[in-house]
DNA sequence: TGGTCTTTTGACCAATTGGTCAGAACGCTA
DNA sequence: TAGCGTTCTGACCAATTGGTCAAAAGACCA
């Protein structure tokens, strides 16, 4: 068996291990913990049940891995923002970066939202822990800037959360924004980046 | 057998299609379609499995049920914003109704979110058709304030987007939030309409 | 009170699910 | 090429799933 304590695992081990992390991220993303079945994943990895079965110990335990390398991922964009830059550029590019990751990283940013909505069973220590205290970090830092008269003034959270809702929205509703303005990835995300970049910045005002 | 096509639905027919419903929005808006069992649906209404089938056809029927009820409500807030009133009251007043409706409803935002990020196979019809339709007629009225000057020019369609995106956030990440800001329901929905409607209208840049 | 229609139930079913296991096939090195 | 650890498979299993059915229980009106 394939023992995480064992010492070194073989070529084949780890070429399978990350076929089978794409295969399930493809099927948890789409259908969330419960709605996926090992049957789907070892179909779409191209393995029958019990070879996949071989390489991983059970359904949770894919899952596991995969939300686990994912958290960093998500909040790596969040850690870049520089305390010492000029705070209209980084939150540009925080905004930029979040917005790429939408657009590169759709089946994880709703392998996420699938299981905050569901009540992140699975990861709300992560939630309370390193999430929380990145965004207290952070903010710390937003409210500075605010306080030095280099950022309007707002609720830092709240703030951290509007770019969230509004980049992770063209990965994790992906279908409805499609069935509104067409397929054409590229014009999309770039008149996205249009409005979020013009709303944030300048706001609504007639100028 | 509860036939749809019958005459008169009797007290106790409106009374436990009712009571089915409201259970099952819990387990369908907190697991998805797939992820959800008429076992749970029917203990969280107190009912028997088959009693449950007595009223609905199949798993199947109740959720359609569930959308159907779901779309309209859920497109209500847009609907009312007003084509001769003052643009920037017009969409104040439709994000305070989002925001409203994600603090009130916040299970039929999830079951909608649930749905959009699977894929939407249940309602993709309803979304290239009346959504569609909707913020087209919408965003007509949008570009003409912007055109006559009373609106800072952006694409009309990616502002409701966002508008979308910020206020249901508050409904389908809100074990994220909570995480983070505690639970306090009235503060966190104070000042979440507070900062984005700073957002929104004044922007980030300082004054 | 009896009769009829509605509502509810327990027992049951086939299909699907996550997971096991013994052994066959493979692949690498001595 | 023989031997041995790794990889893979088919057959299988118990639990859960959505759904059926006949018959019992309840409600309501004559």
């Amino acid at each position: 068996m394939v023992d995480g304590t064992q010492r070194k695992p073989t070529r084949i081990q780890r070429q399978k291990r990350e076929l089978i992390r794409e295969a399930a991220l493809d099927v948890f993303s789409l259908h969330g913990f419960r709605g996926a079945t090992l049957d789907q994943i070892a179909e779409n990895a191209g393995l029958s049940k019990p070879n996949l079965l071989y390489y991983f110990e059970s359904k949770e335990a894919i899952h596991a891995e995969l939300l686990d390398r994912l958290l960093d991922t998500w909040l790596d964009p969040l850690r870049e923002l520089d305390a010492d830059g000029d705070p209209l550029t980084e939150i540009r590019g925080y905004i930029q970066r979040k917005l790429e990751a939408a657009r590169d990283f759709p089946r994880e940013s709703r392998l996420f939202a699938n299981e905050i909505i569901q009540g992140a069973p699975r990861i709300n220590a992560e939630l309370a822990g390193p999430l929380r205290d990145l965004i207290q970090e952070k903010s710390v830092v937003l409210r500075r800037w605010m306080d030095e008269g280099r950022l309007a003034k707002t609720d830092p959270q709240h703030l951290i959360f509007a770019i969230w809702a509004v980049t992770q929205h063209y990965a994790d509703f992906d279908v409805q924004v499609r069935a509104v303005l067409g397929s054409d990835d590229e014009a999309r995300f770039h008149d996205a980046a249009a409005t979020i970049e013009a709303l944030f910045f300048k706001g609504l005002l007639p100028r």
